[in-house]
RNA sequence: GGAGUGGUAGUUCAGCUGGUUAGAAUACCUGCCUGUCACGCAGGGGGUCGCGGGUUCGAGUCCCGUCCACUCCGCCA
């Protein structure tokens, strides 16, 4: 006799006696003999307790749903007529010889096999949620891919080493999970955002080859790929240039899809530049799978009479821009209204647009409201420009170039899912030459549009000095069916580098010291030249399960308001846990958030 | 901080322009049925309509506030 899987069972263990243990998942009384599909992590088997054949009735008699059960039994062919699709397998059965009840059951708050139970209830009974065949699925396929990683990486010589998660507040980036120090009364650590600096420093300290599977914390808002605390992939190596760690990364990628899902990614994947993604999708993320493209018209639009189109046109940081949805005609004009009000979520004062009926009549062909501002030269370039043909829909954004590619770029997502014009597959993709800084209006000053410890493509403090804004860093990230997988950079290896980064984000020198200043020292005793790159895993097994959410793919996430509805956490602290680490509330707390 | 959607039985939902005792399915309990396959049949229990206030003769339904969940904007170096 040998233990097995419910979905181990196949019609060649038939006359053998075998042991399962699960929970009796649906029990079916029929006369004197009892059913019970038995659920373990592998899926269902049908169990027969039948009175005529063996003595076990007694104890079946008493088996709810849900029991937790060892049976023994034999393995049988069902009697000739129907098959169970919803059993692992549908053409055999466990004749039970024996039984031992492990637990009794409550019956539960949800049906496990009911669709669309509300998100909280699950959350809240999480436990129960995670029995569903669905979610096993999610969580092997989760630890495969970890796994996959790992085998690559270490055979590829990167040494796993763990950093600190007590550690010290970063000033820029995101908010900082804070935990009071005991021992300093006043002083506080903070949950890392992510290794960054532990990591520079490992190469540094001659690791040459680090990963790390990191936890990291960020106190901000949540979103469907977004949670307070998360994990990533944390990469770093030294002596490797962009191209190289593209290289490797992308083959760790590959040899993860083959191995996993048994899906060929290109090789090499395609390379973008920031500037590139910016004109033809809007973003710096752009879904591949979706066809459509943004087309600048700008240079048509600067004499028009027309100011919406007219004044864009002729701002420097402006944009006028033209995205044409083969067989739009079909829209009705509730419909475009709603994308109207659709991209006035980003700014946009409105959504011109050309319906093209016959674009062999050229002017005559067409319909639109602002047709009337629009010179024939104009119009005949915009068709040719966008290729558009009889049935189409061009829609215009004119608007500052950041509200036209925010606006037009989510357009674009949402024309690709609603008309269904998104291809099936994974589509990769590397960003590149991301601008170093970009510019904050309100502070007037530059900010890092990557990290601070990013290396700009000059190589010289002159050259950056002379022209930030123009300055491109040696970032890249790496993209998957519009989705940021990943993002890194060659890091800034040189002490003066350094500085003078921090000095144009209006870091002054004493701040730097302060916040900084062990990395700083750290530079001055020879550190290698190095880079890295750090994937969101959580990210990638949502896209690789196919999941709508990062909750999907964790086994105990957060609610939107940073709350688990399961353990009640965060709760207020006791009075004499508040006195040990010296802190004293301004206001009391009004409710545990998840009572 | 802001916009939108939702909150009614354990669960998933219906409940129209306000009007008797708030319904369905499923789950649960009892009984019947000797091979069910989401078994079937008969019966039963189960609700502070998220919470607070208001309008009204009368509120699940209308108004105001508030809490919670989800999606999005801001935010996320």
């Amino acid at each position: 006799m040998r233990s097995h899987y419910c979905g181990d069972l196949n019609t060649s263990l038939e006359g053998q006696q075998v042991t399962l243990c699960g929970w009796a998942h649906r029990r079916r009384d029929h006369g004197g003999v009892i059913f019970v599909d038995l659920r373990d992590r592998n899926g269902l088997a049908q169990v027969v307790f039948d009175p005529a054949s063996q003595d076990t009735f007694g104890l079946a008699e008493r088996v709810r749903n849900e029991y937790v059960l060892r049976v023994t039994g034999r393995v049988r062919h069902r009697p000739p007529g129907t098959v169970n699709p919803h059993l692992a397998t549908g053409e055999i059965e466990v004749v039970a010889e024996q039984l031992e009840i492990l637990n009794s059951a409550q019956p539960l708050p949800f049906q496990l096999d009911e669709e669309g139970v509300g998100e909280e209830t699950r959350l809240r009974y999480r436990y129960i949620d995670l029995r569903r065949a669905e979610m096993q699925q999610r969580f092997r396929l989760r630890a495969r891919i970890t796994h996959v990683l790992r085998e690559f990486l270490d055979g590829h010589g990167f040494l796993d080493i763990e950093t600190p998660c007590l550690t010290k507040a970063t000033p820029e980036g995101a908010r900082d999970y804070l935990v009071p120090s005991r021992t300093h009364p006043g002083s506080f650590f903070a949950l890392p955002q992510s290794p960054q600096l532990f990591k520079q420093l490992l190469m540094m300290s001659g690791m040459e080859r680090y990963y790390q599977f990191a936890r990291c914390f960020r106190d901000e808002d949540l979103r469907a790929d977004r949670q307070p605390e998360f994990t990533q992939l944390d990469i770093e190596t030294s002596f490797m240039d962009e191209a190289a760690i593209a290289g490797l990364m992308e083959e760790m990628v590959r040899d993860l899809f083959a191995k996993t899902l048994e899906v060929a990614l290109p090789n090499p994947f395609p390379r973008m530049t920031h500037a590139e993604a910016l004109r033809r999708f809007g973003v710096d993320k752009p879904d591949l799978r979706i066809k459509l493209e943004l087309t600048d018209v700008g240079d048509l639009m600067r004499g028009v009479e027309f100011k919406v189109f007219s004044a864009p046109a002729n701002d420097p940081n402006g944009r006028v821009a033209a995205l044409c949805l083969p067989g739009g005609g079909t829209l009705t004009r509730k419909e475009i209204d709603d994308y109207t009000q659709f991209v006035a979520i980003y700014g946009a004062k409105g959504l011109a647009y050309i319906k093209v009926n016959d674009a062999a009549l050229g002017r005559e062909g067409l319909q639109s409201p602002i047709l009337k501002f629009l010179p024939d030269a104009a119009v005949t370039e915009i068709l040719q420009r966008t290729a558009a043909q009889s049935g189409d829909l061009i829609f215009f954004g004119a608007d500052s170039a950041k509200i036209v590619n925010e606006a037009l770029g989510a357009l674009r997502v949402k024309l690709g899912h609603d008309r269904s014009l998104v291809e099936h597959g994974f589509q990769p993709l590397w960003v590149t030459d991301f601008p170093m800084f970009e510019r904050d209006e309100q502070a007037q000053r530059w900010q890092a549009l990557h990290h601070p410890f990013t290396a700009p493509k000059v190589d010289s403090t002159e050259k950056l000095e002379a022209d930030p804004g123009n300055c491109l860093s040696r970032a890249y990230d790496i993209v998957l069916n519009g989705t940021e997988l990943g993002g890194g950079s060659i890091r800034i290896h040189k002490p003066e580098m350094q500085s003078a980064v921090f000095r144009l984000l209006g870091i002054s020198d004493t701040e730097a010291e302060e916040k900084f200043g062990f990395l700083l020292e750290a530079l001055k005793y020879g550190c290698p030249p190095h880079g890295g790159i750090a994937f969101g895993l959580d990210r990638l097994v949502m896209l690789m399960t196919g999941s709508q959410s990062i909750r999907d793919v964790i086994a105990f996430p957060k609610t939107q308001s940073a709350a688990c509805p399961l353990t009640g956490a965060p709760t207020p602290a006791g009075e004499q846990q508040l006195r040990e680490v010296g802190i004293r509330l301004r206001q009391q707390a009004a409710k545990t958030p998840a009572s």
